[in-house]
RNA sequence: GGGGAUGUGGCGAAAUUGGCAGACGCGCACGCUUCAGGGGCGUGUGAGGCAACUCAUGUGGGUUCAAGUCCCACCAUCCCCACCA
């Protein structure tokens, strides 16, 4: 057998395909566009993971299969350079990141190419490229213009190690087993600890003036858009959970206070007044205004008759509030301090309930008016809902096991339905005051309710709403997203096109006036909401400006100490000549933002850059060309990428494209504005077991294989080894069964192309020409096959049905010529999946177009079945034997044919059947 | 605690959706090939039995002429989220 020069084979084509631009279809003039995108790769690590090969020929095979159906199919490739990935891995190599990236890029280019993918190389992108984050930069402008980004202090996720903040998103919860002795004792005893996702360093808690995106003005869309696109469900599940919507109600709680403390109230109210009413009298009217109630976000407003405390989270800003009104200040301060620096490991993993009771004042229940003790507990989180809850310890697991720490009373008001014998009636003390510790538990589902007044007897699902409308709160709905924390105190990445200017601040306050009957709330969203945009950096204020859109891009300047500062300041602080500028407005000194953003604004909009390249280093976005482009290949025919950017990146993308088609900078032809109505998954690839990483040495390198199987054998074995949704093991041993079979493949279309080859003495007698009708079949089946497969992804069946037509058409190459038909129709299924030996195989046989261009073959649903098939003859459900019977044969001739064999008439017998089921063209069955 | 999966030979996995369980491939065994170390070809390969047959899709029940597939209960493993009121 000769030789199979792969390399040179592969080198050839790729060549060719370039030059005949078969992968490149003409953005502006397609007719039959087909966008077919891949998520791109970021370039962190020694090269390209199998991980990623693996995920790029799974969307390439579905791409040319797309092409060859006759769509003008646009196939993209890029790197997500920027970020803290890359810089990271800068970092451990000691290189700049600038630097390190060109080195990356051409390997990762240099790979990809190698693969064999039908890349549109012209429109390649590299998010760190300024033509590109210029973009991104204007990205955030519009943001900015439109009121979906915003500066806010926050406690923030703070990774000690990579020294930045870190979107809750990029926080991972890990569990620790303890050590073993008291794994023996108490049986798994598991510690939950945050981490950041990248290092692995426990995070902290800071506080912090940081960068928002108002992604939760979207959330309800974002939720309701699910229902509407074509997605893996397990995906859209946990997006559906992140964003977490639950209906529920708002519920003011009057206070109360103590009235040996009436006097001295007095007394510093008049306090407050004069720290807090030197800009404005209105604010501390508010201010003292907001001491009345408190407001409580609940889901089950039906037990509120069974609420016996409230509960505050340390950082509600009504507790500094009370500060006069508080007989145990100092205590609740102290408790306040330290719940602030426990970092979520701290607060997770200890779940004994902690709190303190804020001393001399009192809620009043609405619903019964009695006067209830207020807590503060780092239980309660204040990012949700109102930050303050109603304690319903009967109801409630977490205010059940705090009121049975703190002796609190514990009251049922809802008991399941007695009718309903499905549910157990639960072991629950009701007497109001009194709770007994020993037998009382607690009850989270609905019923009916009980020492509720005139609500007894009532449906708690109807209770919810009727009690509500009593104590006259609002029905509300709460989602647990937060809103998307996008800065980052790092080097490598956009800076964010802000000016901040101490002249124009001065300039603007100094004329401000707040509308008299303005809602007072806190002073600095009251500004914010007037139009005030301003931040404080060391102390002072500054209006916040945009960069000016002609001012963009804002290079991220050459920098040579790019490591992170662990001050909660970006590298950039540091270097005078960056943040020293010009207010846009004013004209005169001003400080520029010096933050990045966070990676996922790269690849927030990337699928759109690709069609925004005109070309190197140039993109338009708002042009009236781009538009057109826009509309003719958005949105994205077919998407597919890693399940482990379900709530991150997929979340992100959707926001921000809803977000520039409200803003009416994108438009393209859709109903929900989505821009993947199509994603799929694609599985994990482990090895031996066991996901691959380096810390286990089971990483595998994609080159190695390549060069030693050609890239033909290795995308085929990747494909091959497991439903392409579902992934798989990587087995070395795998690969050779493919590499049989390709070469099995070129030794038959090689032996039809050599004349010379005689036919074998024995088959003399056969007729040569002549293709049996069941061979004929068997192509069309394939065809079938092989096309449904590849639709839906099933790509390791798509192969198993080409090595039955191979193992079938050689069988037949004994005795007959295979028609010149089968060979292409062989060669066209198995291009999606080997396209060199496919091309290289087309061309010899005289073909002088791409075979990645030719017809999709077709079949012909006549021709799938053939004239007979194996009926199966049980007897008693038992299997007897298979005859041959002719298609479509009715029960009373397949009943006879059963019969007549032997080993069927022997287990019948004298025996006369009871029944007989008949499923034509599949089975009979004689039941005795 | 909540949500999502997944359990089929020695291994990766198939199974027209209720109709011969294990397609296809890996591995293994034996044989052939003037065949040298991961070469090619052929045959066999779920388990037990000489056999006809029997038993086999995580476990235990059920529905059905017929169950990997449908229903009920349980067990195991993996992933995601996690004090979200």
């Amino acid at each position: 057998m000769q030789k199979y020069n792969f390399s040179a084979i592969e080198k050839k084509w790729q060549r060719m395909w370039k030059k005949k631009k078969i992968y490149e279809p003409d953005l502006k003039k397609a007719k039959k566009p087909f966008y077919n995108l891949m998520m791109f790769p970021y370039p962190s690590a020694e090269g390209l993971h199998v991980g990623n090969m693996y995920a790029f020929t799974g969307s390439d095979i579905y791409g040319r299969f797309k092409r060859m159906q006759g769509y003008d199919v646009f196939e993209p490739i890029g790197l997500d350079g920027f970020g803290i990935h890359s810089e990271n891995y800068a970092l451990k190599l000691g290189a700049h990141p600038l630097a390190q990236s060109k080195v990356s890029e051409k390997r990762f280019y240099k790979q990809l190419e190698m693969v064999g993918n039908g890349f549109a190389w012209n429109e390649r992108l590299e998010t760190y490229d300024p033509g590109y984050y210029k973009w991104t930069q204007w990205l955030f402008v519009q943001m900015w213009k439109h009121g979906l980004a915003y500066r806010k202090k926050q406690a923030v996720n703070w990774c000690p190690s990579c020294k930045t903040v870190l979107a809750d998103e990029q926080v991972i919860t890990k569990s620790k087993i303890k050590n073993q002795s008291s794994k023996l004792q108490n049986g798994t005893r598991e510690e939950m600890i945050s981490v950041c996702e990248r290092c692995e360093t426990t995070v902290i808690k800071k506080e912090l003036e940081q960068w928002f995106f108002r992604i939760t003005k979207y959330a309800e869309r974002l939720l309701e858009n699910l229902e509407k696109i074509d997605w893996s469900e397990k995906v859209k599940i946990a997006q559906r959970n992140w964003i977490g919507r639950s209906i529920g109600a708002e519920i003011e709680f009057p206070l109360r206070y103590s009235a040996q403390n009436d006097a001295e109230l007095t007394r510093k109210n008049a306090e407050i007044n004069r720290l807090v009413g030197q800009r404005n009298s209105a604010s501390s009217q508010r201010d003292s205004a907001t001491l009345t109630s408190v407001k409580v976000f609940t889901t089950r407003p039906d037990t509120l008759f069974g609420a016996t405390y409230l509960v505050l989270a340390p950082e509600h800003a009504a507790i500094s509030n009370f500060k006069f009104q508080i007989s145990n200040y100092d205590e609740v301060e102290k408790y306040i301090a330290t719940a602030k620096k426990k970092s979520d490991e701290e607060r997770i993993e200890n779940k004994e309930k902690t709190g303190v009771e804020l001393k001399g004042v009192k809620a009043v229940n609405p619903a019964n008016k009695e006067e209830l003790p207020i807590f503060v507990a780092d239980y309660v989180l204040s990012g949700y809902g109102t930050g303050a809850i109603m304690a319903v310890p009967s109801h409630d697991s977490r205010d059940f096991d705090f009121a049975r720490k703190f002796k609190l009373p514990i009251r049922e008001v809802v008991i399941p339905d007695a009718s309903n014998s499905k549910f157990q009636i639960p072991n629950v003390q009701i007497n109001p005051n009194n709770q007994n510790s020993k037998t009382a538990e607690f009850y989270e589902g609905d019923g009916v309710l009980i020492n509720s007044g005139k609500f007894d007897g009532m449906d708690s699902e109807k209770a919810k709403w009727e009690i509500t409308k009593f104590v006259g709160g609002k029905r509300t709905t709460q989602f647990r997203l937060r809103d998307w924390l996008i800065s980052r105190q790092r080097y490598w990445g956009p800076p964010i096109p802000i000016i901040y200017c101490r002249t124009c601040w001065e300039l603007s306050i100094s004329n401000f006036q707040f509308p008299n009957n303005s809602d007072q709330s806190n002073e600095r969203e009251r500004k914010l909401e007037y139009g005030v945009h301003y931040t404080v950096l060391d102390g002072k204020e500054y209006m916040i400006h945009p960069v000016p859109e002609e001012d963009l891009p804002v290079i991220l300047p050459m920098v040579d100490d790019f490591r992170p500062q662990g001050k909660g300041e970006s590298p950039l602080a540091s270097v005078r000549e960056f943040y020293e500028t010009k207010c846009p407005v004013c004209g005169g000194a001003a400080r520029r933002e010096t933050d990045v953003s966070d990676t996922f604004l790269d690849s927030a909009w990337y699928y759109i850059g690709f069609l925004a390249k005109t070309s190197n280093f140039k993109f338009e976005i708002l042009n009236l060309k781009f538009r057109d482009i826009a509309e003719r290949w958005l949105p994205v025919s077919m998407y597919i990428g890693g399940a482990e950017h379900s709530v991150l990146h997929l979340l992100y993308v959707r926001f921000i494209a809803l977000a520039l088609r409200d803003m009416q900078l994108l438009d393209f032809p859709s109903a929900t504005g989505e821009p993947f109505p199509k994603f799929r998954a694609h599985g994990l690839l482990i090895k031996d077991g066991m996901k691959m990483s380096k810390s286990k040495g089971n990483v595998v390198n994609p080159d190695e294989y390549i060069k030693k199987f050609g890239a033909d054998a290795f995308r085929m074995y990747l494909m091959f080894l497991a439903p392409f949704e579902q992934g798989g093991d990587f087995r070395e041993q795998g690969i050779l069964g493919i590499e049989r079979f390709l070469t099995r493949v070129r030794k038959l279309v090689e032996a039809s192309l050599d004349k010379k080859k005689p036919m074998r003495p024995e088959s003399k007698s056969a007729a040569p020409h002549k293709t049996p009708d069941n061979f004929k079949s068997a192509i069309h089946r394939t065809i079938k096959k092989v096309t449904e497969d590849i639709e839906t992804l099933h790509y390791n069946t798509a192969v198993s049905a080409l090595m039955i037509l191979l193992n079938e058409a050689e069988a037949q190459a004994e005795t007959i010529h295979l028609p010149r038909y089968f060979y292409e129709v062989f060669l066209k299924l198995l291009a999606p999946f080997a396209p060199y030996l496919a091309e290289e195989l087309w061309s010899r046989m005289g073909e002088k177009r791409s075979i990645h261009r030719a017809a999709w073959p077709t079949y012909n649903p006549k021709m799938l079945v053939a004239e007979t098939f194996p009926l199966v003859v049980q007897v008693s459900g038992k299997y007897k034997a298979t005859v041959d019977a002719p298609r479509d044969i009715g029960e009373a001739e397949a009943r006879a044919l059963a019969l007549r064999n032997p080993a069927v008439a022997k287990a019948i017998g004298e025996t006369k059947p009871k029944r007989i089921i008949f499923v034509k063209n599949r089975i009979i069955n004689f039941a005795l």
